[in-house]
DNA sequence: CTAGTTGCAAATGTTTTGCACAAAC
DNA sequence: GTTTGTGCAAAACATTTGCAACTAG
């Protein structure tokens, strides 16, 4: 099993390599550049910070972070950047159990999450073993499956020695 | 592992024995009078809509099926009464994919849902392996599990069918 | 009686959209 | 020069709340 952690609204961690951002930046380019779209300084911007705070903001969030080195841009072209993301594969849209999303880096590999009741804290992780069971059930079932959603809740370790 | 089909916005089924609304009325009814408060006919008729029709109901549609047999109901008071069904443990509320909540009648031990992309089919089913699983996953990362969400998401056998 | 309940309308919080102006290709 | 993108304000949507009138215990 393997595991990352990201706080909610924590910048940006050394293990997202300081070039990732860029290497995002040029595949959002390309993506754009694909569909007869426009690059665009706004968009620019957002991409950038999205990619550059890592997992799991929310739309208020980014919208913040993005005020601080463009205050020009408004809430609709974060949305519609967000849309856009994530049309060209490059995010993740999340609904945990608040009533905004959260938006996270699209990466390679499909991941599970944990979400700490008391500190927020999310922390992804992949298990073989679950995946093969939930293909399991779906062969019982008799139904074919395209995506799944699991999410566990509870204490994380912080805050279990914390109690 | 067991399993239960729901269609979003069906009526009554017979494996839901005609008893058994009644016995949650009288649940509602005892819990309501454990906490001080009242039973009326607006709660009453929202709750026994709700437990007559079975599973997966949004408020919206609960709305339109309560009109039908006390035009008088806001849609507050079905909010209200959603949330106090939900307080007397005898309502589980749900958020798919969608924007809407989902709110089934509380049976007696968890399940999971597989959500028909096609159709709308809900089928609950249970499955230990996959409980077991997440407690070992629980294990490794070092967290206390409170609760868990999973989703899986694709092709009812109806739905495989008729492509 | 009196605390709890209702319906309505208005408020909420998040996300989307219409539109005139502005910027990219 | 078109076509696409932007910001703003207004709309949309599901859900909640304030409040005066009402009703169950």
């Amino acid at each position: 099993m393997s595991v990352a952690e990201t706080d909610i609204g924590a910048a940006s961690r050394e293990h997202l390599s300081r070039s990732k951002p860029e290497q995002r930046m040029e595949l959002f380019h390309s993506r754009l550049r694909d569909r007869g779209l426009k690059s665009t300084s706004p968009r620019d911007d957002i991409a950038r910070v999205f990619f550059e705070l890592g997992r799991h903001v929310s739309a208020e969030e980014l919208y913040a972070e993005v005020k601080k080195i463009n205050p020009h841009v408004g809430y609709a072209t974060i949305y519609r950047t967000l849309k856009l993301l994530k049309e060209c594969e490059l995010l993740n849209e999340r609904h945990f159990d608040e009533d905004q999303a959260r938006f996270e880096v699209a990466g390679d590999h499909h991941h599970d999450h944990f979400i700490c009741e008391k500190c927020g804290k999310i922390v992804e992780f992949e298990d073989d073993a679950i995946e093969r069971m939930q293909q399991d059930v779906a062969r019982k079932l008799g139904v074919a499956l395209t995506r799944h959603k699991l999410e566990l809740y509870g204490l994380c370790a912080d805050c279990r020695r914390s109690r």
